[in-house]
DNA sequence: GCACATCGTCTGCGCGAGCGTACGATTAGC
DNA sequence: GCTAATCGTACGCTCGCGCAGACGATGTGC
């Protein structure tokens, strides 16, 4: 029998999270048309804000994307001196990818600006709310869906 | 202030958001396989479960999902048993639609085992965490999006 | 040298979703 | 009665994504 006056009798984690996540990537999708960017532009210079890649296959393993989807985004932000695909001395198959000063510059301008979206959104709860709730999401969002995805449902297999 | 963040130094709300989406619809929809459900169905279902629906296109309305994709997922669970499509007497053009009792029951187990799982990912952090974070999610996901969305790259109308 | 694996690129297939259209049945306005 | 609107249904179109295969260029093991 399931609870029925408990904390969580509200709608399922996902029905909140899913929607949560589509609204999300719509408006900020708005806010990188501004600056010319695409949503996977912007993942793509997030991961190499973040560190330099020394090979497309592993950017494109980092960022959850296939490698094959990735090269017309490479493309435009090489074209747009965002990024430098330049060649590995060590490996001639792989490229060096790695932001430009421009393309840094690029990159903390979209940040800013969806940084204020959300700081805009977080700021309507409580501060103390707040931490607590991103505190919580970032350790959902790094959880170990690997094993839990397929434990824990022991349903009644008849 | 070392690095324990300001919360400028941390992953953008969306960056965190869609991935535990994406990877809680991936867990749940393999808890609703065990029960020979989608996800859409799932949606229908917890839709009619809350109350019936005098015709179609306003629960397709209400799910946020397209009138002509929902006619499969309505023929299979109809077929099943597990929700009427009844004439409405009011409106002959319409079709009413509700759970039928092994409806309810489907669903009541579907939701069981979602809200188990959901309870377990839950269970990982404090009390007081978790009902925190849960209100906050709540009110997030209930925001009036139509408005923030567009005005999203204006000012915050102080 | 040789076989084999890796990297980047291109191409195509399949799936799911949204969108628009058309049509029969029905209702509402006049 | 006529027309316009609505509902459910079917059909086709387009997009975006993941997946797989192929190829040339390159690196690695023997």
């Amino acid at each position: 029998m399931p609870d029925c006056g408990d904390d969580d009798s509200r709608r399922d984690l996902a029905a909140m999270v899913v929607p949560l996540g589509r609204a999300l990537i719509a408006a900020e999708q708005r806010i990188l048309d501004a600056q010319q960017l695409s949503m996977w532009s912007y993942v793509v210079l997030t991961a190499l804000a973040d560190e330099p890649a020394r090979t497309q296959a592993a950017l494109a393993a980092a960022i959850g994307a296939d490698k094959t989807r990735i090269i017309a985004v490479l493309d435009d932000l090489q074209a747009r001196g965002l990024i430098v695909r330049g060649p590995d001395p060590a490996d001639r198959r792989g490229h060096l990818l790695s932001l430009t000063p421009a393309g840094r510059r690029a990159f903390g301008r979209a940040r800013a600006a969806i940084r204020a979206y959300e700081r805009r959104l977080l700021d309507t709860m409580p501060v103390t709310d707040r931490s607590t709730f991103l505190r919580a999401l970032a350790r959902l969002s790094a959880m170990p869906w690997h094993e839990l995805t397929g434990a824990g449902s022991e349903e009644p297999t008849r």
